[in-house]
DNA sequence: TAAATAATACCGACCAGTTGGTACAGTTAA
DNA sequence: TTAACTGTACCAACTGGTCGGTATTATTTA
């Protein structure tokens, strides 16, 4: 049974991320984060040491939740094919589906925002950091060594490559998404991905 | 005739760029910059008329020196080749090879990192901001336009998307190469975009 | 079974240091 | 003479963080 007290910082949790994504981490003051969260100062250091402990958290959370996005959407586009190129093709298609139903631009990804502050972070919130990026690439190059031992590459590619190359479409999709304040940006960079894997692999 | 000024202007705007892209902009105070710039508060007040102002003027100086970085890559492709096709592969090859030689990490995207603390900055800076990014894609579209007039596409791409791809992969390589610390992610990830050119109008 | 104890979940006043920014008199080099 | 600073002093607002206290809810003991 979650007490109360999980509750509460799970709120503060996902405020916190939300106001960080958009003001930073050092533009956002615990006085700001405790005030949209409705508590105050005893409570916030109740649920976390400092701020470093909330980049932390804040790091170790994402991560779990984004693991869980990517790993729901492969397991549903397995559920609708048995072809390996047919499921990345659907797998992207349904990613990119998921970007374009966010009620508005995409918030931004909190690994993006940390690194543009790395220098403020210790090693700790660093490492997980890395965690998050290398998880998402053996996510992906699981999948895409499937294909590859189906389909033959038109240009031979590195696998590792390939799969951080979602990863970059993605954080620079978000990117551009954002300063243009154009949310499908995203969505039409995650659809040329999927079109270079088509291409990649000879489905043209 | 440079003045004395436009040097000390110069050098603050350098350092305060270098500090910015490790720490976050509101990470970094006044104080740091001018310790680092060997300059006094009173020296930064005379050139700039406060934070915002030197955020704008950052932006813009950005803008001019990648403008002339991506312009002066294209003009040494185009001295290489009269074909679009292979003008569009050398310049991806130049900047792939550009970004590998840098002395160590790339140091980052003023743009992106400006991006994930947007809510601090004012209109004028993130005018600028989306300024940027439609030149570069200006830029790329252009050269596009001109391969796609010589050579059939694969498969049916907008042109905008594809151009926004470089700077997609662009921005998303260097949040990779930075978390990970591999200055290689970044080079590698242009070069796949190159196959994807390859690959996009049959140079397999 | 009731009282005592302890753990959980918070409140809010307070603090020392930092922040962006101001003021202004004086200095230096072209 | 003017542009380009230095040096020092200062300020109000904000910063992350501390600390003693408190209400509520389990758990243990007499």
């Amino acid at each position: 049974m979650p007490r109360k007290g999980e509750q509460t910082r799970e709120n503060i949790l996902g405020i916190a991320e939300h106001i960080i994504l958009q003001k930073g981490f050092s533009g956002t003051s615990i006085d700001e984060i405790i005030e949209a969260a409705n508590i105050t100062k005893g409570g916030f250091f109740y649920h976390f040491r400092g701020k470093e402990d909330l980049a932390k958290h804040l790091m170790i959370r994402y991560q779990k939740a984004d693991d869980r996005f990517f790993r729901d959407l492969l397991d549903r586009s397995e559920s609708l094919s048995e072809d390996p190129l047919q499921q990345m093709l659907i797998f992207l298609k349904l990613l990119a589906e998921a970007m374009g139903n966010l009620p508005s631009t995409h918030p931004g990804c909190l690994v993006a925002s940390f690194t543009y502050e790395n220098q403020l972070l210790n090693k700790e919130v660093a490492d997980i950091m890395c965690d998050c990026l290398t998880g998402w690439r053996q996510l992906f190059i699981h999948k895409l060594s499937q294909v590859t031992g189906k389909y033959p590459m038109r240009v031979e590619t590195d696998l590792l490559d390939l799969s951080d190359m979602l990863t970059a479409i993605i954080e620079g999709g978000i990117i551009i998404s954002r300063t243009l304040d154009e949310p499908e940006r995203l969505v039409n960079q995650i659809l040329q991905y999927r079109n270079h894997i088509r291409l990649l692999y000879g489905d043209v």
